[in-house]
DNA sequence: TCTTGCATTGTAACCGGTTACAATTGGGTA
DNA sequence: TACCCAATTGTAACCGGTTACAATGCAAGA
């Protein structure tokens, strides 16, 4: 029994077909024109409910050179202030009529690279990456196919792409005035390494350029829990103690103050603690973390914006700067004497 | 001055006349044909080089029918266990020519109807989603237009659609037989909502049907930090005090352990506390907390291999079931008495 | 009654690959 | 020399929408 199988998806002349028109009229009335009579507009539209039909994206694709989708190539996913701008850039991307592609990287430059490759081979409409170090290859693809493309978790005017995030070395600048203002003169500085990961560099620089009137160690461990652990030791085993350790994230924050529970140093009545990121825990753990609150959701909305509004336009986005707060919790206090 | 400008992209009809043969031609060195000269797929290849072509996705998704793209649809990226399963389904996908999709639901069906229909609308192969509740629409659709739906997150080989993941009946059982084994005869779970999330109502119907020979408190609670604390708070109430807790998520358990902590309840001396996940976190907080590793990772890979073999192969994908582990930590004890 | 003109609708080319089928070429054989 | 076959390469149709342009219908104006 050669029965109705396989049910092949509606065409446009199917509908066509059945509603006694043209195709033209049919495309006429998927698009909204006004130059449709409402009689002939309700026979397709019924045609259309009727075949269940649904417009093929790549022939719209073909013709329009439009794929409505938008390419996001980050670090990791397992990281909540990149979940968390990713959740948000879906969100607004969806609203606006774009879908979300997702690429991750693992932070190199040539996995980024060859994702992007792949990314406008299968005919993105815009590109977003984290962070502003990539390989030449990448440029020359960027500029080869003039593919929109954006840089977040950075500000930077002068960057070569338009660039929606935050200016990292102010807000490190941010971070260390305020334990400055505690009256902190030694401070351990642990962060992430620094070879590939630029938003790392310009916070190190920053607080390396706002200490110079007081003590700065700089600690470069990994950027996990463990990296938190380790600094915490390296610093323990240092002759002359700091009062205060500054973690450039928060994953690296919460390892020492687990590691510092284990030594029984307390926090912050031995050692002040300070963060970067603002994660979920932070504002919950024993005692709570001070920490620097990165706006992933404001920049995941603002990208999804100027990446579509330059899509559309023909014009490129501007560069968006946007601000980080610090939360202050119960894991810095003040050493300046009371009298 | 009408410059070079818009370079245009090449095209296979370019390529074909600066190589001096036809498209067809061009197509079959494209596609690594056999049928051709080394001299002419030298010359073809050249040019290709030249002039920087890369073959519309578009063109070859419109007579292929194949985008080489796979939709996923979950409930957020803001939970490490998505994201590290997303981060692993990524890579597999990649490494077999496919790109990702993500849509995210925040947990509504009909948001995850809306955004299935999206998906197709942009013709993506194959659809992955989280669970295995959905809307009747969600069906239709996928009966509709015949795409490879798989399910994660769940294992039951007689859904509606083949699940890639975990049992949760049956983990649920193995960690309440866990804390059996450890003499506790009157625990309380804290789980999530249970009117969208299946994978919660499986564990706690399993919980359920193997607490009849003791005493299990449940607590509805919400599905985050706050909500571990919140059920901490409510035990800490009770007349009669559980000797365990057990949180049907790390998220909830360290909340819990939190509010433990700033209720001065030692753990696991006066309570043992148990989750679900394994979290990063889990296994370095003080004291580290037992938990259920869900493979994340493992189950990424398998919906990327199960999804690119069905598109390929046309035949539907067979069920893959994933084993969960017990990661024993200090904040679980036998409350066996000693002789 | 015959234009003129606007409102609708239809025809066919086009987007950029893929591929069935036709055409050309060269070597080997009768 | 004539003929056959296999190896290469070319031609053109096709995938499913979009859209420039043509065509048709109908009412108002001359």
């Amino acid at each position: 029994m050669n029965s109705s199988f396989p049910p092949k998806r509606a065409t446009l002349r199917d509908v066509a077909r059945n509603a006694g028109v043209s195709v033209a009229t049919v495309s006429r009335v998927l698009n909204g024109s006004t130059l449709v009579t409402e009689d002939t507009r309700t026979r397709v539209t019924q045609a259309i409910e009727l075949l269940g039909f649904v417009p093929s994206a790549a022939a719209r694709t073909l013709n329009s050179g439009r794929s409505r989708t938008v390419g996001a190539l980050v670090p990791t996913l397992d990281h909540s202030i990149f979940a968390r701008y990713l959740d948000s850039l879906e969100n607004r991307l969806s609203e606006r009529g774009y879908a979300l592609v997702v690429a991750v990287t693992g932070g190199q430059p040539e996995v980024e690279e060859r994702k992007a490759m792949g990314l406008i081979d299968m005919g993105v409409d815009g590109l977003i990456v984290s962070g502003k170090t990539h390989t030449q290859g990448f440029d020359a693809l960027v500029d080869r196919f003039h593919v929109p493309t954006l840089i977040t978790s950075y500000y930077d005017p002068d960057a070569r792409y338009p660039t929606v995030g935050y200016d990292n070395g102010a807000i490190a600048m941010k971070a260390i005035e305020f334990l400055k203002a505690l009256g902190h003169r030694h401070v351990f500085v642990a962060h992430g390494p620094v070879d590939t990961n630029d938003r790392i560099v310009a916070r190190v620089e920053a607080i390396r350029r706002h200490t110079r009137d007081m003590e700065a160690e700089f600690l470069s461990v990994s950027m996990n829990v463990a990296g938190g652990a380790d600094a915490v030791r390296q610093m323990a085993g240092a002759t002359v103690k700091p009062s205060a350790l500054l973690c450039l994230s928060d994953v690296q924050a919460l390892g020492a103050l687990f590691e510092l529970q284990r030594l029984e140093i307390p926090v912050p009545d031995q050692i002040s603690l300070m963060g970067f990121d603002d994660l979920e825990w932070s504002a919950v753990s024993q005692p709570g973390i001070t920490s620097i609150h990165l706006p992933a959701e404001a920049m995941g909305d603002a990208a999804g914006d100027a990446i579509v509004d330059w899509i559309k336009s023909g014009q490129p986005a501007q560069p968006v700067s946007l601000e980080a707060a610090i939360k202050q919790r119960a894991s810095t206090r003040s050493v300046i004497s009371q009298r």
